[in-house]
DNA sequence: AAGGCATGGTCAGGGAGGTGACACATTGGA
DNA sequence: TCCAATGTGTCACCTCCCTGACCATGCCTT
C-alpha cells in the first residue's frame, strides 16, 4: 500500500493520480471526462495482485470488497467438476463483487484468477462510501452494469440457441484479445454448457478449414470474418 | 393523462402521491424508508394501459422512454420464428427501457404485454433528468438493477446444463404467482431454448406425477417441495 | 532429467431432444 | 354463431451431442 494513499482526500499522490487516470479511462464512456471524482475513489483503491488460479471469493460468500481489473483476467464460475459451468469473464476495466455488496446477498460465482491479475480493491466500507459520496461515480457504476447485464443478455440469447459451431464460433469472437483466445478447450466448452469432446471437435473442424490455428491453451483467430459468417448461421 | 400530474415539481396531486407510494414500495429494499425522492420520480411518471400482445418497443430500436410494471406480466424477446428466444419476464415492479437508455444502445430485446398491463410510462429525457435530480434515486436503481442482474446469471446458470426435466422444475417454480404459471408451453419451451414438444412431454410427465395440473395458458403447481427436489436433480 | 498433472486428440455407442406431421381444444373477434 | 388463430397432445424418425474410454502431448516442479 501506497504511503500517499494514507494522507487524505486533500493531498492526493502520484500513484492515486495514476489510479484516477486510469479509472477514467475505464469509466470513459460513463463519467464526463475529466470529473474529479475519479480522484475521490482512486484514493480508496488499493493494489493488489493475484497469482494465476488464485481465488478471490467463492460461491455461497460475501465478498470483503470490489475488485477492479487492471491487467489479466478473471472467471466467474458456478458449481463444480462436471456440472461446473463457467458464466464469464472479466478482463481489463471488468468489476467483480460489486453486485452481491448491494444487495447484501451472497455470491452465485467463485471468481478465480484465469492468468496472473493486477487489480485494483476497493474494501466493501469504501465502495459504499463512494457511492454515498459521489453521485457521478454512482450514476457511472450505474451505466458499467448496464453494460454487463446487456453482455450477459447477450451471452444469455447466444447460449440457448443455435447449432454447437455456431455457438462456438460466437464464444471465441467475443473472448478474443488480439485475434486470440488464450484459455483451455474445457474452459471454453464450459462457457456454452457444452463439453470438452465437443467443443475439441468443433476446435479442429475450425483448424482444418483455416479458420484458427491450435496451441496449447491458445487459440490464434485466422479468419475472423469468416469466423463472423459462422457465427450467425443457424443463429 | 392526470391533470395533476402537469403542476410542476412543488404542488403534488393525489395521483402521484399514490404513485410515490408505489415505487416506494417497489424500492422498499433499495431506498432508506420514508425517502421523500419517491415524489420527485413519482411527478414525472404517466400511466400507460397495455393491451395484452402489445409492442412497447422492438429489439434494434431506441425505446423512447422507461416502463415499470404495476400490474400484469412484460416478456423480453429476441429473435423471431423458430429461434423465437424469451430472454426474461417483468412482473410487477419490474423496469424495461432503462438499460438501452443508459448505453445509448438500441435494445437487444422486444418487450411485449404478455398480459393487460397497467405501468407506469418516465419519458428518456425525464428518466435521465430524474438520475441527475436524485443521488439516492440513482442509488436505488443501481440496487434495483443489480437484482435483475444477480437473477440473469442464476438463469444462465441453470439454463447451460441439467436435463429438460431440472430445468423445467426451476423454470415453473421462478415463473409462479399464487403457485400457478400462466403462459403458454410454447413460451416456457422459449425460456429454455428448448422446443414445445419436449416442453410438453416433460410437462404431462409431471401431471401424471402429481406436481401440477393442466390448464388451457395455466399451470397449477401442486407440489411445490417436490418440484423443487426436482429442479435440483442433476443440476 | 524425470515424474506428475493438466490439456489435447480421438473414437464407438447410446440416448436425449430436435423435426415434421397431424388431430383436437380453446379463445376471441367478425 | 362461426371462423381463424393460437395452444395442446402425441407420434415416428433421426441427428447431434453426451458418455466413457484411451493415449499423446505440453508444462511445471523437483
Amino acid at each position: 500500500m501506497d504511503a500517499s494513499t494514507r494522507r487524505g482526500m486533500t493531498v492526493v499522490g502520484p500513484a492515486a493520480q495514476r489510479a484516477a487516470a486510469w479509472i477514467a479511462g475505464c469509466m470513459r464512456s460513463f463519467l464526463p471526462p475529466g470529473h474529479i471524482d475519479a480522484l475521490k475513489l482512486a484514493d480508496r483503491l488499493e493494489h493488489r495482485q493475484l497469482r494465476q488460479g488464485q481465488i478471490i471469493f467463492t460461491q455461497g460468500t460475501h465478498p470483503d470488497g470490489v475488485w477492479m481489473v487492471r491487467s489479466g483476467e478473471l472467471e466467474l464460475v458456478a458449481g463444480r467438476g462436471q456440472d461446473r459451468v463457467v458464466v464469464g469473464t472479466l478482463q481489463p476495466c471488468g468489476i467483480a463483487g460489486d453486485v452481491p455488496l448491494l444487495l447484501g446477498k451472497p455470491a452465485v460465482c467463485t471468481v478465480r484468477a484465469r492468468t496472473d491479475v493486477q487489480s485494483s480493491f476497493l474494501s466493501a466500507a469504501g465502495f459504499l462510501a463512494t457511492l454515498d459520496a459521489s453521485p457521478a461515480l454512482t450514476r457511472a457504476w450505474l451505466t458499467a452494469l448496464a453494460h454487463r447485464h446487456l453482455r450477459a443478455q447477450e451471452a444469455q440469447v447466444r447460449t440457448l440457441h443455435g447449432s454447437a459451431e455456431s455457438r462456438a464460433a460466437w464464444l471465441l469472437l467475443r473472448e478474443a484479445r488480439d485475434s486470440a483466445v488464450t484459455c483451455s478447450q474445457g474452459t471454453l466448452a464450459a462457457m456454452l454448457g457444452m463439453r470438452r469432446q465437443t467443443m475439441n471437435r468443433v476446435i479442429k473442424d475450425f483448424e482444418r478449414q483455416g479458420l484458427l490455428r491450435v496451441g496449447y491453451c491458445r487459440l490464434e483467430l485466422l479468419a475472423v470474418d469468416r469466423l463472423r459468417q459462422r457465427a450467425q448461421d443457424r443463429a
